[in-house]
DNA sequence: CTTGACTCTGGACCGAGGTCCAAGCGCTAC
DNA sequence: GTAGCGCTTGGACCTCGGTCCAGAGTCAAG
């Protein structure tokens, strides 16, 4: 049998069987050719379509970008530029979290550093500093 | 007049309206007294706790989070250990996003590193190793 | 053949943090 | 006094990425 059923495939991709049909919903991937009994009859090449979207979604692409990204690669006769931009673009994306996050520990760490950790809660200057409107 | 109505509280604190009734139904913020009419009527200290509220948000404390450190303010009598406890619980927290998405920079630069960035779609390195399984 | 595991469908539900709506009053500046 | 904002309510809806369910039919091992 070179068909897979929708269990064997979330056994070899990690990827449970209600999200595949999920998948399925959304358009990831392709309905499959069906058996006799209705049961889902997967190609094997569904096996790499499925860790493409795992790993995408490792890199934080949303389904809705891997999407994209699927129909792109479906197209063999396309340039790779689409890829390269792809990715340069997330990385922007995660660059700008990450300064986010740069900027939210920055002020956590000055904040608890200023807070004695003890004493009475009306001089807590992380208190204090949370209830004051912005300056500017 | 000494209380404000929802209009004028959400202009002072950069609060939307809806958010502000979001908060109370969430019990972020208590019931406000009411005019003959049925208007909130607020007193003025709820600007600090909207403030609070805000900025507790702007370092990532989720609305549960920050109620509890409202529960926690609220008691003056009580020592400022707490709060710092939870300014060093989220930094701990924020830390892990960084790495995490450090972990992704590093990928996507690696992947985007890779690329040519033209020819055949079918030798895409990215492409290549989206698809593949990962070596346990 | 029987038993237990597998699969099917459509739709409801989750959390987080809101946003938007209608229909109907209240308020205030002119 | 009247135009035109402001405020009220309850509930529906949104995103995102799934998860779970009932009730039914199917498959494979012993």
């Amino acid at each position: 049998m070179d068909t897979l059923s929708i269990g064997k495939l979330a056994n070899l991709t990690e990827v449970s069987i209600d999200t595949i049909r999920y998948y399925e919903r959304q358009g990831l991937i392709a309905p499959p050719a069906r058996r006799a009994s209705g049961y889902r009859a997967y190609a094997p090449d569904v096996v790499g379509r499925l860790w493409f979207i795992r790993h995408a979604k490792d890199l934080s692409f949303t389904l809705g970008e891997i999407t994209e990204l699927l129909t792109l690669t479906s197209q063999a006769e396309r340039d790779m530029a689409g890829m390269k931009v792809a990715a340069r673009a997330k990385l922007g994306v995660v660059e700008d979290k990450i300064r986010e996050l740069q900027r939210i520990r920055k002020d956590l760490k000055r904040l608890e550093a200023a807070c004695p950790g003890h004493g009475a809660l009306a001089k807590c200057p992380i208190v204090h500093a949370l209830n004051q409107e912005p300056s500017p």
